[in-house]
DNA sequence: CCACTTGCGTTCACGAATGAATGTTTCCGT
DNA sequence: ACGGAAACATTCATTCGTGAACGCAAGTGG
């Protein structure tokens, strides 16, 4: 037959739903926290039968880990594009900070925040997302010494680093209880300052 | 009868039975996390039946709404006597920040931080946790004044709190991951300098 | 001392979530 | 086109957590 939509392979349609599956999760994961994100709930919103997730992950933990993974990913490409935008210039820190606050305060890491804490209690989950966390620390260096050029040769920057982060995640946490408030946002205009001091004086 | 035990009143039965499941909820937030503190769990953990509970704490977020407060009450005498014992002299504001940062590396934390991001998805919980939040943030707050009091005075004085209880904070989140990890600990030592730095030059 | 209240224990019914077992459809190699 | 394999769907049994109803015992005030 001569339909528009030219037959699909299957390792094609595998990844598909494998893919709605994990962006179900992590919606869920993000709207209705971690106890609300159950296989049904999740196979529901993807539009599929708790069948098909089980065929691609036997069990909850393994969608989670999986989830995990591909939030990282996600987060990956998203920062990768606007450092690579972001112009140089003198307001370069701030803004590259900024960048990197954003990275945080975006709903995905909330997501991230519950998959984490739940994982302290749950060692099958621990197993999952430990790799992933390495992988995200990776990333977030990386991606700083390309923000911080001028002082990412210095032998503070790693420390630096982990000071900027920490205070950002330290931040970002505020807004669990206040969801859609700005408590984070308004204190980091204040700490950004500081933050960016430092890092000037350091290249 | 003259037995060594006094007949006590019901108040005082009731007020032993009461601390016995709050801090039977806490124990079990801290080693279980919060999935696996059950109602059922938490009574075994007391020795109680779960009808005792039931009768103190209709529902489980009422339990975990009073765990909450009762927590942050524990904190608040620890860190007061701790604090007074503090000496003052030349390095008050460094080994104030410490003080500062055991308080929130210790186990306690990690079920306050169970707690508030299942409160972002569950209203019920939520409810119960926003005044203990407030109480949480004065008490902070009122140590720190009383801690750095060269610099209290200063404008910039609560946005400097603010940056350090947030690095704090950042710093802690990341031992969840890795119980019993000193990962907080060995960052904290180059980040509380940076901290001392302007708090000492706000003073 | 007795009626009444309050603290505490037991049992039951309901709902929800998980994963296993068993069908049904879609696709690929020959 | 046809047989096998893989993707996907349906149903089932089990377990677990919750809260309500009921009942007993210990304390309190007249």
């Amino acid at each position: 037959m001569a339909t528009g939509a030219p037959r699909r392979t299957q390792a094609e349609r595998s990844a598909t739903t494998r893919e709605a599956l994990l962006d179900a999760a992590i919606a869920c994961l993000v709207e209705e926290g971690y106890a609300n994100t159950t296989t049904a709930r999740v196979a529901e919103r993807a539009g599929l039968s708790r069948g098909a997730h089980l065929h691609h992950f036997q069990t909850r933990a393994a969608l989670l880990g999986a989830a995990a993974d591909h939030l990282v990913q996600r987060r990956r490409h998203e920062l990768q594009a606007a450092a690579d935008a972001l112009p140089t210039g003198p307001g370069r820190v701030a803004e590259g900070l900024d960048l990197l606050f954003e990275s945080y305060v975006h709903p995905l890491y909330q997501a991230s925040l519950d998959l984490w804490t739940h994982a302290r209690t749950d060692p099958e989950l621990r197993e999952q997302l430990l790799p992933v966390e390495r992988a995200f620390d990776r990333q977030t260096l990386g991606l700083t010494r390309q923000l911080f050029p001028g002082a990412a040769s210095r032998p503070e920057f790693d420390r630096l680093v982990e000071l900027s982060v920490a205070t950002i995640r330290g931040l970002v946490v505020l807004d669990t209880l206040h969801p859609g408030g700005d408590r984070a946002r308004k204190q980091w205009a204040s700490a950004r300052e500081q933050l960016a001091r430092l890092l000037e004086d350091a290249a």
